[in-house]
RNA sequence: GGGAGAGUUCCCGAGUGGCCAAAGGGGGCAGACUGUAAAUCUGUUGCGUCUCGCUUCGAUGGUUCGAAUCCAUCCUCUCCCA
């Protein structure tokens, strides 16, 4: 007998919160559900931000449920308060479609969008047409400001500030859920535990409005230990698109993720059986190191490719290993023109490749030791790399982990 | 509409005429130690042709030998009253 996928989530600590855990198991127990989760596109990426409902879809559509994709091209506009402590700058038309477009791309991954078997619908469809007055009129009535100010998402904008328009976010998504479970019969809203609000409100607003019983679930949230979101590095979000995060920078995220995150993101985020993830001893730091390995190549294959994954995992191990694997890593052709007397200057090669973002960089990054060409520390600042090793192509090495070949 | 206050480098936040490229913290980067982890310690953190020069303190003008600091106008934000 196959396991309930609500029991599956529970057993992977997926659930954070749910309307009615009872009514939701059996509901899925014995129906095939249609539900819905919502994407703002704000990007032409997803990152590793949106990677839990991107699983949960999953799950649910192997479970034999239908996925709803709401595409937030409307409440774009509007822009979700929740977590934000600005307001959010508004999108034009084109660039929310050209997003909507990359989202539907990069989702196929993860997702069957063949005959029927999901759904993508974009809410600009509905909500660009709203008259005021009726909306005030059919929806406005049922929301009560006293309890909404009281809701978790916006007491700490009630510090900073509010504008209208953004109080207004949270109708916005409740009146979502009310049209598509109308128009599709959607029974059920799935999302971050920071929606739980947005979402109850669309709970409450189909009860009203057609007392009609819908639910709402919402996933625990990827955090790091500091409880800040994760996917986010210095360089900026870890992006799905190939092209903004490469594959490898995307197995090294999770190959360098914290001790105390291993074990919750493969429950979370793989398909890892549970006693797998259970057996590794959290106590022993080479278990620990082999599961995190585990971990990036899982998820570099679900999100790019196995042979991406192989690759990312061959290069990550010739590297660390001390072998030079100039094969794939990021590379940069250099300009003829840097060269002086057949030699390239170690500054200008590091401006050149972007690993330094000025020669002030550069040159502190060579003093205090932190630069290497093809193993040999550099640790002077006039070194210049001759012609001939620029032709065969140098790999300089920045700190430990950053690698980058450069040629001419 | 009336009144009060604030805008400083990636972020928070000191600085109220020269000693200010601007304290302190956070974050980042690098070094040591490690397990490609965390914690810790050290260095560093505007740009350059680097013992010197150049550009920065909401914007634009002005005062001054000299302005982040004083004046004027403008923009943005917060708070109190209506």
């Amino acid at each position: 007998m196959e396991q309930n996928v609500f029991d599956l989530f529970k057993s992977r600590g997926l659930v954070a919160q749910a309307t009615d855990e009872e009514a939701i198991r059996n509901l899925l127990d014995k129906e095939k559900v249609t539900f819905y989760v919502g994407f703002d596109p704000t990007a032409d990426s997803l990152h590793v931000g949106h990677f839990m409902q991107l699983i949960i879809m999953r799950h649910m559509q192997r479970a034999g449920h239908r996925p709803i994709i709401l595409l937030g091209g409307g409440t774009t506009m509007v822009g979700d308060p929740t977590g934000k402590t600005d307001m959010r700058q508004m999108l034009s038309q084109e660039q929310i479609q050209h997003n909507a477009d990359e989202f539907k791309k990069q989702m196929s991954k993860f997702i069957d969008f063949g005959d029927g078997k999901a759904i993508v619908v974009n809410n600009a469809d509905w909500l660009l047409k709203l008259n005021y007055l009726d909306f005030l009129r059919e929806i406005g009535v049922h929301f009560s400001v006293n309890k909404m100010l009281t809701a978790e998402c916006f007491k700490t904008r009630l510090e900073k500030g509010l504008s209208f328009i953004e109080f207004n976010y949270m109708l916005m998504q409740s009146y979502d859920f009310l049209r598509l479970r109308r128009e599709y019969n959607c029974r059920m809203e799935f999302g971050g535990n920071d929606q739980w609000s947005n979402i109850i409100g669309g709970v409450e607003l189909n009860r009203r409005c057609d007392q009609e019983e819908v639910y709402g679930l919402t996933f625990t949230l990827l955090t790091t230990k500091e409880g800040k979101k994760m996917g986010k590095t210095e360089k900026g979000a870890v992006w799905l698109d190939p092209t903004k995060t490469t594959p490898y920078d995307f197995f090294q995220y999770w190959r360098n993720i914290d001790d105390g995150e291993v074990q919750n993101c493969l429950k979370l985020l793989t398909d890892v059986p549970l006693d797998e993830i259970n057996a590794v001893d959290m106590t022993s730091g080479s278990d620990i190191n082999k599961a995190k390995e585990r971990l990036a190549y899982e998820l570099t294959s679900l999100v790019h490719s196995k042979e991406e994954a192989e690759k990312a995992l061959a290069t990550a191990k010739n590297l660390f290993s001390g072998d030079m694997d100039a094969e794939h890593m990021p590379a940069t052709v250099i300009d003829e023109n840097l060269l002086t007397d057949d030699k390239a200057n170690i500054l200008d090669l590091l401006v050149a490749s972007s690993l330094a973002p000025s020669k002030g960089e550069a040159r502190r990054l060579v003093v205090q030791g932190g630069i290497s060409v093809n193993g040999d520390k550099i640790e002077d600042a006039n070194a210049c790399i001759s012609r001939e090793l620029l032709i065969q192509g140098a790999v300089i090495k920045k700190g430990k982990k950053v690698y980058h070949k450069v040629s001419l």
